[in-house]
DNA sequence: ATGGCTTGAGTGTCAAGA
């Protein structure tokens, strides 16, 4: 079984390439963020077309998450339960016996800022309710933009990011929360090349020069982890006219 | 130099991203 998780900056700029990306590496679940559009904006048909069902937590402008799969998607849950939050960066539901969690964590603009203080919060929650969702299903992945390079190794430059938003000690300590609650990171479960990252800004050739960082990732419970036999970064889509800023992230699994 | 692009909103120009 292969999953794997893309941050699309607009599903309805970015469909050609998803339905593209989808058709050459088959994945048998994708889930996508920042789809920035209304369950009536969003692309069903041209997705089932292509082999694909769809559910979608969708908002205008901002946010917006998705799972694709090939199989049904079944107990679809939205939202953190208990969390009180207009936005929408979480959907859940069960592809062939994976519990699949999708999620657009908070950007958090600033270290001390309100939204900063909103990414902490909203982190808080999402591993409260996943300690609960890993009780009743061990199978489970939890995908998405997270915006928290873990570690030095996942920053192009960790010096001048030190301290910095996306990773600061508090994103990183919650991080590492996801780790303990007894989840591994994909990505980091095989040997990998160094400077490997998943998002590069728009702005001042930052892919070409590899200036990124890796903000998107894959965990699994260690159920999961124990049958995953690679995870990797595609960068291919990020070279294409009017690419995505990340690229997308495919863990494989056995069975 | 706190910018540099890109998107969605809406039709001038701003918020937000990371």
């Amino acid at each position: 079984m292969k999953i794997a998780t893309w941050n699309v900056n607009s599903l309805k700029v970015r469909l050609p390439h998803v339905l593209d990306w989808l058709s050459a590496v088959q994945p048998d679940a994708l889930c996508l963020q920042e789809t920035k559009t209304e369950d009536k904006g969003f692309p069903f048909e041209a997705l089932r077309s292509a082999g694909y069902q769809a559910i979608h937590n969708g908002q205008k402008t901002y946010n917006g998450v998705a799972i694709l799969a090939r199989s049904a998607l079944v107990k679809v849950s939205c939202d953190i339960p208990g969390f009180d939050d207009p936005q929408k960066r979480v959907i859940a539901a069960t592809v062939d016996g994976v519990r699949l969690v999708c999620a657009y964590i908070p950007n958090g603009q600033a270290v001390g800022s309100e939204k900063y203080a909103y990414k902490l919060k909203w982190l808080a929650a999402l591993t409260g309710w996943l300690r609960e969702e890993m009780q009743v299903y061990p199978k489970l992945a939890l995908l998405g933009d997270f915006n928290i390079a873990p570690e030095d190794r996942d920053v192009h430059d960790p010096k001048a990011w030190q301290g910095q938003i996306l990773c600061s000690e508090p994103e990183r300590d919650a991080f590492r929360g996801f780790l303990e609650l007894g989840m591994a990171d994909a990505f980091r479960l095989f040997d990998q090349p160094e400077k490997i990252f998943s998002w590069w800004d728009y702005r001042m050739m930052a892919f070409r020069r590899n200036i990124g960082l890796r903000i998107d990732h894959i965990l699994l419970s260690n159920e999961l982890a124990s049958c995953c036999i690679a995870c990797r970064i595609d960068k291919s889509p990020r070279k294409l006219e009017r690419p995505s800023d990340h690229a997308p992230v495919i863990a494989e699994l056995t069975s």
